[in-house]
DNA sequence: ATTTTTGCAAATCATTTGCATATAT
DNA sequence: ATATATGCAAATGATTTGCAAAAAT
């Protein structure tokens, strides 16, 4: 989904050292296909033997959190899980069956927001929108 | 906000026991000006000697939760908070400065979700937006 | 050489659970 | 009477932190 070397790039970028540890929480995130939790990156990284700490996947994560390029989202169910993202778009439909993850453009959130703002009175600054259902693919095994 | 009564209503209206307990809880919850934290009204209740435990208070927020009477929020910030509300209306702008939440109407979201299914295929079931902003009262307090 | 990062284990925080007791019906 | 709810303390789970050692600049 997102590529490794797309995550590795941007700590470059952003001025923090290129570690191994972080390059490899890189490729347990890209080959993540869903969303997935820390939990699961911290166990994934023991069953690879790849030697990182618990503490280190955390502060990786909330390093790419930062740079927006992971996200942290609250399942219906009430658990946490990541995505990986692009910078730039921030919405995406999650499939609560596969987990998947897809991300949408706009779709007329900017003038819901602004509906919001003109009868509300408040001055809406962020919003956050997380969208659940079933996939394309999950759907058509489900008729089958 | 939400009328302490309203609250031990539904709790009766939905056939479960009206204690005690679960009374003080729902006026904790509507003494409650913003959104509030488990561990806030955990704290109040001690701090009123209202004899509480910690467990009592996780469940009634659990059971009012259900209840639709209080949601479960995710600030910004990324930390969880409650807030209470109508069973029915499930979107708020919630200020960031005071807490204070205002519930809106469905504001185009309907169409939001519509084109986000057209476009992506999803059959999409629930959706969680939450809008953060200034009120009106903070804006204003702003300009002084 | 210096600064940043790591791993580990211990600490912290939020939430849940077991169970005997108390309470609402 | 009976089923449900409570309090407490202990268990769990997730995330954070202190700190000396290791790696990146």
């Amino acid at each position: 989904m997102t590529e490794a070397s797309t995550l590795v790039k941007a700590l470059d970028d952003a001025g923090y050292r290129l570690t191994e540890p972080r390059r490899l929480v890189a490729e347990l995130i890209a080959d993540q296909d869903g969303h997935f939790s820390a939990a699961e990156l911290v166990a994934t990284a023991r069953a690879r033997q790849a030697g990182i700490g618990r503490a280190t996947v955390f502060r990786a994560l909330d390093l790419f959190a930062t740079l927006k390029l992971v996200e942290r989202v609250d399942l219906p169910d009430g658990d946490h899980a990541y995505v990986g993202c692009e910078p730039a778009h921030h919405h995406h439909v999650i499939c609560t069956t596969c987990g998947r993850k897809t991300d949408i453009e706009d779709c007329g959130m900017r003038e819901v927001v602004r509906e919001v703002s003109r009868r509300s009175g408040y001055r809406v600054g962020t919003h956050r929108i997380e969208l659940f259902g079933t996939c394309p693919a999950c759907l058509k095994a489900s008729r089958d």
